[in-house]
DNA sequence: CGCATCTCAGGAATACTGAGATCA
DNA sequence: CTGATCTCAGTAGTCCTGAGATGC
């Protein structure tokens, strides 16, 4: 459970404005709320977890390399955190016959259970993440933070 | 120079438009960017030594502590990044007369030079990161996340 | 052959913990 | 004794690289 973000004190007025600054103490601070969260259930889950599974569920059973590419997670951590998945009976893994290279990755009911209960978490988190805000300014930064993925992976 | 940020392709409807989700991709690609822009310039330094030196510079010879506090980084890292840039020559350390816990660290002129060179990299960065927005939305961005951190450091 | 998939070993940078020594 | 400071060892979670084995 981190938390190092300063209460913004006497930043330096070099840093204080920079977006990439801005950016990684919201990190921080976001996955401090997020570790939090997470850790209070304590089941072991964590963030690369949900986003697998949440994943998961979303496009119906896949092949690993896909399910990466939809979470955002590298293939190598991809294998690491199914491995831990399936062990817990959380998810389970096929061969694709139609095409022996592939895994096809389904959530299993226990898996669904689990991934409800972090749901709840997560959306706990979200409230607390955006609580200085109000609605019309949440609303704004959820734009604009798509605004910045969506332009091109790099913005080059 | 990492970037594994998908190109806000097929995401989860579920992970779309949460707040955590949104800030972690942006962290990431922020830091892709940032990572980029350090690693062009090779001279071996990374953000933290550029919050370490830039926070020297804006307040003066400190301690580490509250060095760390300032630049948001652990008294452990503090310790071992200083290390580094005192091996460097960037920075030097002499024990405070007054308070002999305590170091005060002073920035060299060979380290205000670095600073400069790292200052103009990031200064490129910024405008990388928030490229796809427009002039104004970058101010909106950026007050909304100061916003985020400002009102207490946990929002609870 | 090229190319995609999965797996494994491991590295790098950030964030953090705990403990010890020093000293006001 | 309390509490701050610095240092060191070590951990965790994320992101990434390289290489091998397998199969299209």
């Amino acid at each position: 459970m981190p938390l190092q973000v300063p209460g913004d004190a006497k930043i330096p007025a070099r840093l204080r404005d920079l977006p990439t600054w801005l950016i990684s103490r919201n990190y921080t601070r976001s996955n401090a709320l997020l570790s939090d969260g997470f850790t209070t259930t304590g089941n072991g889950l964590r963030p690369y977890h949900y986003r697998l599974m949440t994943s998961l569920k979303d496009a119906g059973p896949v092949g690993q390399a896909e399910l990466g590419r939809l979470s955002g997670i590298d293939r190598s951590d991809v294998a690491n955190m199914l491995a831990e998945l399936e062990r817990r009976g959380l998810v389970s893994r096929v061969t694709d016959p139609d095409n022996r290279r592939r895994n096809i990755v389904t959530i299993t009911g226990t898996g669904e259970e689990q991934l409800a209960a972090l749901d709840a978490i997560i959306e706990e988190v979200q409230q607390q993440v955006v609580a200085p805000l109000t609605v019309r300014e949440r609303q704004q930064l959820v734009r604009l933070l798509h605004k910045l993925l969506s332009e091109g992976p790099t913005g080059d």
